[in-house]
DNA sequence: CAAGCTACCTTGCGTTACAAGGTAGCTTGC
DNA sequence: GCAAGCTACCTTGTAACGCAAGGTAGCTTG
């Protein structure tokens, strides 16, 4: 299907958005942040995520600690900086003025 | 800002959605459909709009035809194909899906 | 203590937006 | 009737990013 392909390029552009919400209120560790994001669609393979986070991280917009786990191997939990909620807030406003747009061009082409 | 870039990646995710949802009913020309994203905050430079519309055409989703114009150089007036309406169909069922995503995220957290 | 699972990470590749620079038709002023 | 300038379209080089594939290491289980 042709439109695939341009899909792809939409939940792309809003991952870094949904990861970065997900973590707004909540300590999330990795494998559980792909499970969420894969159910949603939003995430393909967890090569992406790990360069992603690391990405965030050193934007000093995530944090993580280490945490043992019960069973199996020690887990990064993220959670935001306090510049990370910033971030989120313009995130917020942009992602509405962008569905505004959206929206408006949606309607005004399909009033006719 | 630091969220600037994330910002920038949505707004590139929906471009080509935005661009074939303005075609749906008019035969619009380039310049015309520059100015309309740019308004919109969508597009940064023509640079970018004119390869789309390539590769869309390439595709089989645009077509165009030259027309004279009264005041300069002939116009590119480009149209959705009978696939393109198919796809723009598409886009738009994935885009209400991933606005549904995105508002379960954010409501997901803001909740509480 | 070996086999297998969970969790995290890296490398190579292809695609794409963006900035900068370029070509060519058309009009306007002299 | 031609030079200057505008409009419209296009190309090239660069950097960023997602994705597929492959890899490392801790921990549990038999």
């Amino acid at each position: 299907m042709k439109a695939q392909n341009t899909i792809s390029q939409m939940r792309r552009g809003i991952l870094e958005f949904c990861i970065i919400s997900l973590l707004a209120d909540n300590e999330v560790y990795t494998a559980e942040l792909i499970d969420r994001l894969k159910a949603a669609d939003l995430l393909v393979t967890d090569g992406t995520l790990y360069p992603l986070l690391n990405r965030l991280q050193k934007a000093d917009i995530l944090q993580y600690r280490f945490v043992e786990s019960e069973s199996g191997p020690p887990r990064k939990y993220y959670s935001l900086t306090e510049e990370g909620h910033a971030v989120l807030k313009d995130l917020d406003g942009a992602w509405q003025e962008i569905h505004g747009s959206v929206e408006m061009i949606r309607r005004g082409n399909d009033s006719e």
